[in-house]
Order: C-alpha cells, then structure tokens, then sequence
DNA sequence: GTCTATACAGAGATAGAC
DNA sequence: GTCTATCTCTGTATAGAC
C-alpha cells in the first residue's frame, strides 16, 4: 500500500468518525502511520488532500451501485434500493464524509469542488434511473427528475446530519419517509382512471401544462 | 446594546456567513468591536458562546412564525407558509447557523445540543400544525407526523449545504420539491372514493393497519 | 520518497491591572 | 466589566538531510 493511499484512507477515516474539525495534517499523519510532511509532499495542502480523499470515496461507492441501479424496473424496486443504499453508505461513512466536506464548502474551494462533484455523481445515478422509469407511471410529467434526484441527495445530507444531534428524532424521520415511500408506489400503481383524474387536477392547479422540463 | 448581545450577534452573523471555521474567539470579538478576552468571561468557551447564539436566533425565528402556524388552516396554507418560511430563513442565514451546528455537532458536546434544539424547536411546531390538520384527510394515519416533521426539518438543512455548491442544482430540487408539494395537496383534495381506495391499498401495501402511532 | 527539524500564524484560555 | 499582556497548544507549511 503506497502512502498515497495510506493518506487517503486516513483521511476518509477521520473526516467519517471525527468530522472537519478532527482533520488536519496532524492527525492524518497519525492514523495513517506515516510522518506528517508527507501530506504536503503528495497533496500539497490539506483541503486538496481532503478534495482526493472525497473524490475517492464517492467514486468507489458509485462504482459499486452501478449495477443495481441498471437493475431497478420499477418504482417499488428503486424505493428497497434507496434505503438499502442509504443504510450502507451510512454505515460506512459515506454520507458522513459528504456531509461534512459540504458544510466545510462554505469557506474552502476545494471542499466546495468535492462537495459539487459529490452531489452531481449520486444524483446523476438517481436521475438516470428516474429517467427511465417514470415514463409510463402516472408521476410522469408530474415532478422533473433531475430536480427531484437532487432534492434526494440533498435531503439525505441532512438526515445524517440530524442522526449526530438526535437518534431518536432521526427514526422518526425515516419511518415517516418510509410511509411516502408507500404512498408513492401505490399511487405509482393506480390505474388509468384515478391517473388521469390527479393528473387533471394537478395540471389546474398549477396551471401548467404536465410535462414541465 | 449590552457587550453580552453584541457577542451573540456577531458570532450568529460570522457563522451564517463564514461558517464554523470563520469562527473564533478572536474573528468574534473583532466583529463585535469588543476585546478578544470578553468571549471566555461572559461564555465561557467559544462553543458555549455558539451554543448561546444559536439557541437564541432560533428561539427568536421561531416566536416570529408561532402566530402564522396557529393561522394555517389547510394543507394548501401549510405548503405555502413552508415555502415562505424557508426562503426568509434562508435569508436571514437562521438555516446556514444549523447547518453549520449541527456539521459541528459530531465533534463538540455544545454543539451538539445547539443543533438538537434546534432542530426541536422547528419540529415541535410542524407536527403541531400536521397533528391538527391531517385529522379529515386522506393522508390521516398514512403518515405519522412527528417524524414527517422531522423528516422536512432534517431537509431543509440538507437542502442550505446542497445551496452551497451546486445554485443550479438546488434551484431545480426546489423546482421538484414544488411539484411534489401539489401532488400531496391535490391527493389531500381527493374525494372519498378514490381516498379509500389509496388507504386500502397502502394498507395492503404495508400490511399494517392505517393509523400508525 | 521519506524523515527531522523548525518557522510561523492563529487558536483557546488565563492573570492581573484598571 | 473591561483591557493588556501573555502562556501554551495546535495547525500549516517549508528546508534540508538522507
């Protein structure tokens, strides 16, 4: 294992299990058991080091989804999908890392670039799957994927970061999306007449036509 | 004005703009015009003093909407008042300070409750307004309000981190989170007929009986 | 590529005069 | 309550030997 990898490793490692605030040449050094000059010598800055280590992460993870998003045939399937993959990239620090790489955005370019290249690369995935399925399904029309894809990434930005301040409160929350989840698959599967009749009903409200996007 | 609020004030604004890692004892004292040693005396500790600042703007902002909650009166009203809410607070920077807190909170035991307040505070009034409306709609029991409360709370904080890194990007998440919203409130207009028919197939769906919690 | 040593800035925090 | 002065620690970063 080259100290190249060994530092990013760490780097993911600390920034998963000890937030921003616990990352710094330093303490990436240790964990990865190499001396702390080295962080320069490779990456030339610690934000830079934390943009690869970033980087990494969501490239592997995405890699590693791939095939089962190709896999999902309908709303019902890409719903298990979400949460499966929401609790694994939990689990694995994952959502943690780009949760914290997003909140350090604010000040730092770098991590404003990993953040950006982070969310675009999950929510270019969903979106292609969204693509693919919601022709056909009476919610075709009705929300634009891409928009939509985005809100979801988003969103599970925010749950990791409630789920450090407050456990119970997050199960909460993901029961109750859990609930959607079901109510967006039944209403995927209503038939023709009840399809056309909300479709109807949400064109006059919004006085739009229904295929925005 | 008191050396005690210029200090809350200065340290609400650094982190709504500059984020935790703009924050210091010293970047505080110098925005507050006040000496750098006032911060230990009068808090603390700088996270005390983030803990303080935090806690009160969002006691402030959330006394400021307490009156146009209790007016709500249906769910249309609800998506409306959401939409208003978060784009004030967005502005105010009251969503950059939690998100901030609450990236924070994984490394900081004041932060951490900052960031669980708050959090509560917003919760508490959302399911306050759901646990009085959704009695008389479809969605009644399809949902459980608390964690759908927490669940939008949660959101919004994912969505301010998405903001910045990605404009486009979250400009068109807002675009779906739009139409989602219509969605859900053309479904809270449907009649009776096609509202039974929703619940028994979720019923069917999850296999649980329709009022959970 | 890797190590030691070190410069230097900024951080949190306290002591003590006023 | 406020200010000056200062201690100490941690962080980034570089120089130069190996």
């Amino acid at each position: 294992m080259t100290t190249r990898d060994k530092l990013l490793d760490a780097t993911a490692d600390l920034l998963a299990g000890e937030g921003l605030a616990g990352v710094s040449a330093r303490s990436i050094a240790t964990r990865a058991g190499v001396n702390q000059a080295l962080v320069f010598y490779h990456f030339g800055t610690v934000s830079d080091l934390l943009e690869a280590a970033v980087r990494r992460s969501v490239d592997l993870a995405v890699a590693s989804y791939r095939d089962r998003f190709s896999d999902v045939q309908s709303v019902g399937e890409l719903l298990t999908l979400g949460r499966d993959l929401h609790r694994t990239e939990r689990r694995l620090g994952n959502v943690a890392q780009m949760a914290q790489v997003m909140a350090g955005a604010q000040s730092d370019e770098a991590l404003a670039r990993a953040g950006q290249y982070a969310m675009q690369q999950w929510s270019d995935q969903i979106e292609g799957v969204l693509v693919r399925l919601l022709p056909g399904s009476p919610l075709d029309g009705l929300v634009p994927p891409a928009g939509l894809a985005r809100a979801v990434a988003a969103s599970a930005i925010g749950l990791e970061l409630y789920a450090g301040v407050d456990d119970a409160g997050t199960a909460q929350a993901l029961g109750a999306l859990d609930a959607m989840a079901s109510l967006v698959q039944v209403i995927d599967g209503l038939g023709p007449v009840t399809t056309r009749a909300v479709r109807g009903r949400v064109r006059k409200a919004t006085g739009k036509p229904v295929n925005p996007r």
